[in-house]
DNA sequence: TCATTCTTCG
DNA sequence: TTCACACTTTCGC
DNA sequence: GAAAGTGTGTCTCGAAGAATGAGT
């Protein structure tokens, strides 16, 4: 690493001040595209910015792009910067850095050391925040895209796009996250409710957010005990489990008629397979609760379970890749792949659909899926495109595009595509032996529920090429029990057709 | 002192 | 930083 | 059996330098 007695020595990287560059573009977007959006110490951050002396604004790159605030002038020597304390006297002019006191600096055992700090890390986490849409990526991501290590779909998208498009946005946004953090860290509730930002009226997805974090503020509440306040929160939510969670309660705080007549109002307008699910487990306990007679027991799952046991000398770190292993036959392997088949192959067949450029879907280069993916209007915008792509299961086109978007789209980020998982051999074995209808059913599934039915899958598939046959194994050690997830993909197969079962596996 | 983990860089 | 999954513990019948 | 709670790996690469910390 280049430090400080070296930052003289001769630069050898073409571009030396290539993370310069990359910010830069970045508030050139930002200038360009929510200039509107940007308060005036945003502004002015950016104006102050580019009057800077280049070595400066390198080394306050430099410091964002680290972590922490705190930074020793001995560790700040970069070969293309030079001596970090003439850097830093323009930014300690602006106040975006200061020297920190001299007391801090005894701690360190060579006295001439200077410790600088950081000031302005909240104002440019914001201006990540709207350049992104989110606190997950940050500067890092245009030289790991430059450089080949993360691939993206080139989208073409309107320059009048962008991750919100009101200030309120931005600000609710970090309000909401500010509000998990302390949600991670404290226990007080009232203060956690007094910190929630109200409904966002004109944000579905914000909205969203939104009602989750409530959500999670009422179980937190839920865990301390206090099920009156519980209550109320979880019936002012309008997250999607919030019902059920009323229910429950009304069941712990023997309210039983209550919780009965609302379970009931569930059975008969479930708002989701979950809720059916969920419902169903509590309605006979309910009623036994409430003195009547349970109704009929649930009728048997209908997947088939066998029984394995492994030697127990080799007892593996993971159990499915083992488990894998012992079903494998020479003529019939087994892949350990949970999710990452079936959704691999969706992403593939439906790529077209899922990177087509609709209006604020695609902002920056760096997405690997369009911004309103889990958006309930998310079919209905590319119904054209997605009915394109799952006609093509009606005959065998359908493989050529697959295996087509697996040459063309190699390594391109996308949030269904697995590209650790499947290999072009995998892919060769499921076209040949996943018949059209299964995949027709599968993809249908997910796609009418993104976020809850793109996970669940069993762990393991195994495949019969000869016969083109194939099955799906969820393999369970002793003391893991099914999900409700992975329950209601294994009556789906069931219904469907597609051959499912449970491996119990002990030693 | 050595091994492990964390951080940085591109 | 988020989520899916496994693993563990507790409760009530 | 059902429910709730906890823990873990992984979102994101690999190479290499620094820091950490247990053991001597
Ligand atoms: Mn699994
Ligand atoms: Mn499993």
């Amino acid at each position: 690493m280049r430090r400080a007695e070296h930052y003289a020595s001769p630069m050898l990287h073409p571009r030396p001040f290539y993370y310069l560059e990359n910010f830069c573009m970045a508030l050139a977007w930002l200038r360009q595209r929510c200039g509107d959006l940007l308060n005036e110490t945003e502004h002015a951050f950016i104006a102050r910015f580019h009057e800077l002396p280049r070595e400066s604004a390198a080394l306050l790159v430099r410091m964002i792009g680290r972590k922490g605030d705190l930074f020793r002038a001995s560790k700040l020597g970069y070969s293309e910067i030079g001596c970090p304390s003439d850097a830093a006297a323009a930014l300690i002019e602006l106040g975006w850095v200061d020297r920190e006191p001299p007391a801090q600096a005894d701690w360190w055992p060579d006295p001439s050391d200077v410790i600088y700090r950081l000031m302005i890390r909240p104002l440019c986490d914001r201006l990540r925040l709207v350049f992104f849409g989110n606190f997950r990526q940050d500067w890092s991501q245009f030289v790991l895209a430059d450089l080949g290590i993360f691939k993206y779909e080139k989208v073409p998208c309107d320059p009048a796009t962008r991750a919100f498009h009101t200030r309120e946005h931005i600000d609710t946004f970090h309000a909401l996250f500010l509000c998990s953090q302390q949600l991670e860290e404290s226990d007080d509730i009232e203060g956690l409710l007094r910190m929630l930002p109200p409904p966002v009226a004109d944000n579905e997805w914000l909205e969203d957010r939104r009602r989750k974090l409530q959500f999670r503020i009422a179980q937190c509440c839920e865990r301390q005990g206090d099920l009156v306040l519980a209550l109320q929160i979880y019936r002012e939510c309008g997250y999607a489990g919030a019902r059920l969670r009323v229910v429950r309660l009304l069941e712990r705080l023997e309210r039983i008629a209550e919780a009965l007549q609302l379970a009931a109002r569930i059975r008969e307008q479930p708002a989701d397979e979950v809720e059916t699910q969920q419902v169903c487990r509590m309605w006979p306990r309910l009623q036994r609760k409430a003195g009547l007679i349970p109704q009929r027991s649930r009728p048997p799952h209908g997947w088939s379970t066998f029984k394995l046991v492994l030697p127990l000398d080799q007892r593996p770190a993971c159990l499915e890749q083992a488990t894998a292993q012992a079903l494998s036959q020479a003529e019939a392997p087994v892949h350990y792949v949970e999710n990452g088949l079936i959704n691999s192959l969706f992403g593939l067949l439906c790529w077209e659909a899922i990177f087509a450029p609709i209006a604020g879907a695609f902002f920056h280069e760096f997405q690997a899926a369009p911004a309103d993916l889990h958006a309930p209007a998310f079919h209905g915008r590319r119904a054209a495109q997605f009915a394109q792509c799952f006609a093509q299961l009606e005959s065998d086109g359908y493989r050529d595009t697959i295996r087509r978007n697996f040459e063309q789209k190699t390594g391109i980020q996308s949030r269904f595509v697995f590209w650790n998982v499947i290999s072009e051999a995998l892919l060769r074995s499921a076209l040949d032996c996943l018949p059209r209808e299964h995949l027709a059913a599968c993809f249908g599934r997910i796609l009418a529920n993104i976020r809850s039915n793109a996970c669940g899958l069993p762990d393991l598939v195994q495949f019969w090429p000869a016969q083109r046959r194939y099955r799906l194994i969820e393999v369970k050690g002793p003391g893991d029990r099914l999900q409700d997830n992975q329950i209601r993909w294994l009556s789906f197969c069931v219904a469907h057709g597609i051959p499912v079962s449970v491996c119990q596996v002990s030693w």
